[in-house]
DNA sequence: TAGATTGTTAATCGATTAACAATC
DNA sequence: TAGATTGTTAATCGATTAACAATC
């Protein structure tokens, strides 16, 4: 098995490869990616090593055939939708954002417990009551849910997720979940970046 | 020196034991926080030692005491404020973020290239050109620079930054940012955590 | 004192890096 | 073939966990 930060490294790479195929680049060393991305060679050749002889020894890397590659390792060789849950800034924002879009993501729905809110559309899309969440994720085929609610009420709607058969969770409330084995939960903490960085303010300055 | 994911627990901590605090909890155990966080007791007691002997052998810690400790080593006993350049759809969420303001956390000002952005305030907040970063950041006393900015810009924007006199970046544009070593760049990549998510669909479901 | 729980040490586990044989 | 760069092994580094002496 790979360690966990292996994949964490893998969008970086994606970003840095496709941009390569756009300068119609077709070779890449381990070294020159390593400059870009910001981490050692011996990293990369590492981390794709977990998932096939993917290079050309004494050349490097296809640029191409990586980057296919790795589309297919992170699952961005399919289409993925999200419903997004919670129309608020954050679940807006989200919504409209282009870097998922980019990568493959297509956030397909919103759904929030506000009726006030429902059919009103953020650019192309419609926010739909909480209850329609397990008729629309077969309507519209989606797959992962975001969770962009306050944490009080993050665990209801994560039961919620789930008996709508979500088998994915993006969870930007700050609780942890508990939720069924089969079930994946991914934690986004906003607060953890910001508070690492007042951190080492206080330290510096005071 | 502590580990570095020590400093990414600790907002977690924050939480719980304000929590206990609100429910006027006066001790608790390290084994009760781990339940309640998602960690072994061993994880917290270790976390914690690196700051000091905070607790009280065979009772436990002190809640007040232990959650004014947390709040000086991230921070926040000092309110620090932010300023938000780039006043795009992910600028206008974070500064409408809640929970930010939840952990001491201001923004003060957003800056945005586009004039036809300046002066339109999202909540009582105003969005001023990026030309007055620098004078701003000296009237209303910021500290960090929140980057949320397409990534093809990203590192003149941080050259701005870091002329106006910032010395900490919170940086969301997926790009590696050449800055003095006397300044700090977090680095918030939304896309991993989905894709990590992504990657995990594909490898049970295809 | 007896019971409980911290703070810390040592062992374990996991991730990164350096080095180099394999090979294009 | 000679030069280059991968893929992989072994060494190093770092973080977590288990165990228990210290002590409230």
């Amino acid at each position: 098995m790979f360690p966990k930060a292996t994949i964490s490294r893998f969008p970086m790479y994606f970003r840095v490869l496709t941009e390569y195929n756009h300068q119609n680049i077709a070779l890449v060393s381990s070294e020159e990616m390593a400059r870009k991305v910001g981490v050692t060679s011996s990293q990369i050749r590492k981390d794709l090593s977990y998932f096939g002889s993917l290079g050309i020894r004494g050349a490097g890397y296809d640029v191409a055939y990586l980057l296919a590659k790795i589309k297919e390792i992170l699952g961005m060789d399919k289409k993925r939708r999200l419903a997004i849950i919670g129309a608020g800034k954050l679940g807006l924002a989200l919504a409209g954002y282009t870097g998922l879009k980019q990568h493959g993501l297509e956030v397909a729905a919103l759904f929030d417990i506000d009726q006030s809110k429902w059919g009103t559309t953020s650019g192309q899309l419609t926010v739909f009551p909480l209850t329609a969440l397990a008729s629309q994720k077969e309507e519209l085929g989606m797959e992962i849910a975001v969770l962009t609610v306050p944490g009080a009420v993050a665990q209801t709607v994560a039961n919620m997720a789930v008996q709508a058969g979500f088998k994915a969770l993006w969870n930007f409330a700050p609780v942890r979940l508990v939720v069924p084995k089969n079930v994946i939960v991914q934690y986004e903490d906003l607060v953890v970046g910001i508070l690492t960085l007042s951190h080492h303010l206080a330290r510096k300055f005071g």
